[in-house]
DNA sequence: AGCTATTAATAACG
DNA sequence: TCGTTATTAATAGCT
């Protein structure tokens, strides 16, 4: 269609090359509206010259992204699915990592539960799975460790009192006892901090 | 160019538009595959029917993934980038619960958490309004009742012994008093338990 | 599917 | 790069 025949293959000459790209290319993108128009087509047209030049089509309202993605479902074949391997595997990793830990805590509270002989937390649990809000159940549990807490401290009140009066007796004759066991318990009553002795877990390491 | 000339508006004739399609695709495809021979570019159509069939053309020894990464450097917009969004957003997700698991898991296996009663507390408030299930953190409110209660006997076993002892010295002589200070001794150094003394928090009711 | 009259695209040239 | 035009190619309507 020209004023001669042409062969189809490379068109040696540079300029003509291009000019008949430019040509040749609006003519396809002119095919391609019109098909749209006429035949209720969607269309993706990409065109890049040998000079990196890019030209596209895409029939409107539509985008490339969505006649890609049916590309991808009608042909079965994969596009950016293959790219997307890595950050797949990546989750996967991830998600084992995650699974093992859920495993290790499950496990970690399952032994807690079993070693618990203890009736007010069967009690929390209990109230918990009758329907408390978690909240109460959470206060309960706070005000169980003050109690245990203050129980603490009052145990280690007395076992400080105890101990000084220990050794004032290891060093002082049974008058001078005496004075220097009300000296320690003034002292007590001052201090600014209650001590506790509180035990180390010998097995602790076992149980990370 | 046919028996008489169109208007390029949807043919309404169903199968009109249907054979003016097969035979304008067929056309298209042929231009495009002449473009590429004829000028050397690279050229990507994909073509649906409204019926869902597809034809594609992509240029030869060429992928068409890699026309639309060129496609995505030339034209800086985004076709599968959007779906790593996605991808790394998922990823990011499962990394927080992964934090949080491993958050958790130290605290359970946190090999002192009654020496840090209140800043546990805290964090126990801290992990329920981050969104960490209620069983979690009630869970570690039980191990750490635990610990508390274990303390406790520790502490009663010990006030029992400096009991003994105080009651020993006072209705002994020295010399049985040192007998039995060492029989309390040795009976201590058999104690499972090593102890340590330590400071309670003084404002612990402020934080409760 | 083919055929072909007719229109549309375009190769060569200015 | 642009317009013109002779010529070929595509195709609308028909069978």
């Amino acid at each position: 269609m020209g004023r001669g025949k042409i062969e189809i293959k490379r068109i040696e000459n540079s300029s003509n090359r291009q000019v008949t790209y430019s040509k040749r290319r609006n003519g396809i993108m002119k095919k391609a509206k019109e098909i749209t128009v006429l035949c209720d087509a969607k269309v993706s047209l990409i065109i890049f010259a040998s000079s990196g030049k890019m030209h596209e089509y895409c029939s409107p309202s539509t985008k490339l992204i969505d006649i890609l993605d049916q590309y991808q479902k009608t042909s079965g074949k994969k596009l950016w699915d293959a790219k997307h391997e890595n950050l797949n595997n990546e989750i996967d990793r991830i998600k084992k990592e995650n699974d093992s830990m859920q495993i290790e805590l499950r496990h970690l509270k399952g032994e807690d539960i079993t070693s618990l002989p203890y009736k007010e937390l069967m009690a929390l649990e209990d109230a918990l799975e009758t329907g408390l809000a978690c909240m109460d159940v959470l206060d309960m549990a706070r005000k169980n460790t003050k109690f245990l807490e203050d129980d603490n401290k009052q145990l280690n009140f007395i076992m400080n009192q105890q101990q000084m009066s220990y050794d004032a007796r290891e060093s002082m004759d049974h008058h001078g006892y005496q004075r220097a066991a009300r000296a320690a318990a003034d002292y007590n009553s001052q201090m600014p901090f209650a001590f506790r002795v509180q035990p180390m877990q010998p097995n602790l390491q076992e149980r990370m």
